[in-house]
RNA sequence: GGGCAGGUGACGGAGUGGUUGAACGUGCUCGUCUCGAAAACGAGUUAGGGUGAAACCUACGGGGGUUCGAAUCCCCCCCUGCCCUCCA
């Protein structure tokens, strides 16, 4: 959510911004006529309520019982008018707050504008992929060969995009959460969080996933429970209403959930294989950092994502997402692993700082310092990574001529003495 | 799912129709005192809106109602604790 304060007192700037990310600027001058309507109300509605207060306070001092009747009379009807104006002001009120939810961000400056994902930046790719003396193969023939990943009765059990992980291929996947999970508490600083994965409306409205981008939510039928897309959502939503000591910041926490998305906007692209499904694992990283800092923070996030990455040796690249690509963050980098058997560079890492946007919906706050007014955090969140692909890179860089594939170096230790799965 | 008891500021805890935005205590901040600290004493200390600053408005779990006036009365819902039931 934005400042209805910066867009009254700089309306110019709220608009160029909306641009540059190719929204209409129109939006401005809709959100600040419904402003000043909800404010003339509540401003008369209030001289009345005023009024009402003060007679009230008379009337109880009052002892000729005649003019006391009158006042009290007259109150009454003043009374029916003020209900009148709270009527009016409650749906100038729920208009203006309907519409300033749907506002999208301002990008940062540095944010390279684009129209599509096509004008994002590739900032640098770290890695040279393996030259191949085979013809490398996709993820999913050699997961069915070793019976690692079972795709038909993944659909049996659950429909089309679900799948089944088995022997080795379960054991990887819990070893490299376990990895990270290890990595990220105890070389980058995060405490662990294990949230639930199911959560309320609220908490999607507080992280921007509601009102506006439901259509990729699994919701639970007859309660107000939806499945987590992302740990993202339970995590950030974790400090919703509260008002944190400065001390406490930056808070650093890192979560391992499944997450659910009903990729109904992505038609018949990526059908085969697990790059998209509507049920995934993913380790996630969330700060809650002071204002000042949120850039600086930014760039460790994804220094923190990246560290993974390396540590697989596995090719990988650095994304810098232009104004078109941004969701509802201010500046966003993504970090693509390489894949030889689907031959593309596979999304595993997105970091975001969304500024105050997500704290001001969730009304996430902090205190600078003893007596000072709480102000907004800024809130961030990286992916530190997301399972399947990270599973689809290393199936398919790691793999041998003969269909085997070597275990990567930094998980031995987590697979309990396997390092090659035959 | 059933029953009982509750939900008030950072915390404990008063308050059952009218100077209560909220007693009292604790904590916290500043000051006095002190070599310094503790203790003691004094002052301050909810949030949102609004204003140049005030005034003023709103909020005592949430919503609705009664009333000139509601933290206080009525209705619905949510949450917490305890007991029973159920269950991994």
């Amino acid at each position: 959510m934005l400042d209805i304060k910066l867009i009254r007192d700089q309306p110019d700037v709220v608009r160029a911004g909306f641009a540059r990310r190719g929204e209409d600027p129109a939006l401005v001058d809709q959100v600040l006529r419904l402003d000043e309507r909800r404010r003339e109300l509540l401003r008369e509605v209030e001289a009345l309520k005023a009024t009402r207060n003060l007679v009230s306070k008379e009337i109880s001092k009052m002892k000729d019982a005649a003019a006391r009747e009158a006042k009290i009379a007259e109150m009454r009807a003043l009374g029916d008018q003020i209900g009148e104006f709270d009527r009016q002001a409650a749906a100038a009120d729920a208009e203006f707050d309907a519409l300033m939810l749907v506002l999208p961000n301002l990008p940062d400056q540095r944010v390279p504008v684009g129209t599509s994902e096509h004008d994002n930046i590739v900032v640098r790719t770290e890695g040279t992929p393996r030259a191949f003396d085979f013809t490398p193969k996709p993820h999913w023939e050699l997961g069915e060969a070793l019976d690692i990943i079972d795709f038909e009765r993944g659909i049996k059990i659950s429909g089309s995009r679900f799948f089944v992980l088995k022997g080795a291929g379960a054991r990887l996947q819990r070893a490299l959460v376990g990895w990270m999970l290890d990595t990220h508490t105890t070389k980058h600083g995060y405490t662990e969080v294990l949230p639930p994965y199911v959560v309320k409306a609220d908490a999607l409205v507080g992280t921007g996933n509601l009102p506006k981008f439901g259509e990729n939510l699994f919701r639970i039928e007859g309660h107000d429970l939806t499945l987590i897309p992302t740990a993202e959502v339970p995590v950030t939503n974790l400090y919703r209403e509260e008002i944190l000591d400065a001390g406490q910041l930056p808070i650093y926490h890192v979560a391992y959930t499944p997450c659910w998305r009903n990729e109904q906007m992505s038609g018949g692209r990526d059908v085969r294989g697990i790059k998209r499904v509507y049920q995934f694992d993913k380790v996630e990283m969330v700060k809650f950092v002071e204002p000042a800092h949120s850039y600086a923070e930014l760039l460790t996030l994804i220094d923190n994502a990246e560290q993974i990455c390396k540590a697989l040796a596995i090719p990988y690249r650095l994304l810098e997402l232009c104004t078109a690509d941004l969701g509802t963050a201010v500046m966003k980098y993504d970090l693509e692993l390489w894949a030889p058997g689907v031959d593309e560079w596979l999304e595993v890492s997105s970091c975001a700082n969304f500024g105050d946007y997500q704290a001001r919906r969730a009304n996430i706050r902090y205190r600078p310092e003893h007596g000072a007014k709480p102000e907004f955090v800024h809130t961030l969140n990286g992916s530190g990574l997301a399972l399947p692909r990270v599973m689809i890179a290393i199936i398919e860089n790691y793999q041998q001529a003969d269909g085997s594939i070597v275990v990567p170096e930094v998980l031995r230790g987590y697979m309990g003495g396997v390092d090659v799965i035959r």
